[in-house]
DNA sequence: CATAGGATCGCCT
DNA sequence: GGCGATCCTATGT
């Protein structure tokens, strides 16, 4: 029934379809033996070189970016703001830095764990809901950049047979892009739409 | 070498 | 709605 992604998967050129796609997996972390999960709500992608709002646009060929430029199917993981660790799924083949960064997430394993590592008691109302708080949540930090998603690594993302419904997605354009000019604009923002909770009850691994 | 700004968040007003 | 936190990168002298 649940499987883990296969290698194939990520290797798509097609970076926005598989931000479309990634809605509804399952990431799963086993960090010191504690274990979460959570069902990807919100993606956005990052297509390479032609895309300015892309870390690699034009190009670009850093000890960071280094990472977007490997094949799909591992970790790319970075500090934004000085303050949050963001993650992304890189994609596409070698050397197409591609990548889809993870948004939000809603629990479905290890909550008490994710709890605690965003410094709070009970839920809050988005708690889980932006990139830096989802990846925190998950326990994922910098040091994890480059980890392989294929189950030989900590980090995992697995198809449950969660398939959502085109309706039940809502796309609009990327956040705080906006030194990208027109780029800034492209709809790669992927959400499941809000007032809809048939994916929140019933979840479990 | 100096400086500006960023794929954000939480606390303040 | 504004702003500080805090570090990496890119750019300019």
């Amino acid at each position: 029934m649940a499987s883990i992604l296969p290698h194939d998967f990520y290797l798509s050129t097609d970076t926005v379809l598989l931000a479309r796609k990634l809605l509804g997996k399952v990431i799963v972390t086993r960090f010191d033996g504690l274990t979460t999960a959570g069902m990807i709500t919100e993606t956005e992608a990052y297509n390479g070189v032609v895309d300015r709002a892309s870390h690699a646009y034009g190009g670009r060929r850093t000890r960071r970016t280094e990472t977007m430029y490997q094949e799909g199917g591992v970790a790319y993981v970075y500090l934004c703001y000085g303050v949050h660790h963001l993650f992304n799924v890189v994609t596409g083949p070698e050397n197409m830095p591609n990548a889809v960064l993870l948004r939000g997430i809603a629990p479905l394993s290890g909550e008490d764990i994710m709890l605690k590592r965003r410094g709070l008691k009970v839920p809050k109302r988005g708690w889980v809901g932006g990139p830096g708080t989802s990846t925190t949540a998950l326990g994922i930090q910098t040091v994890h950049d480059g980890t392989p998603l294929n189950g030989k690594g900590p980090i995992e993302i697995w198809d449950c047979g969660f398939d959502l419904l085109d309706e039940d997605i809502d796309t609009g354009p990327r956040v705080g892009v906006d030194y990208a000019g027109e780029d800034a604009l492209l709809p790669w923002r992927f959400l499941l739409s809000r007032n809809r909770d048939r994916y929140q009850n019933n979840i479990c691994l």
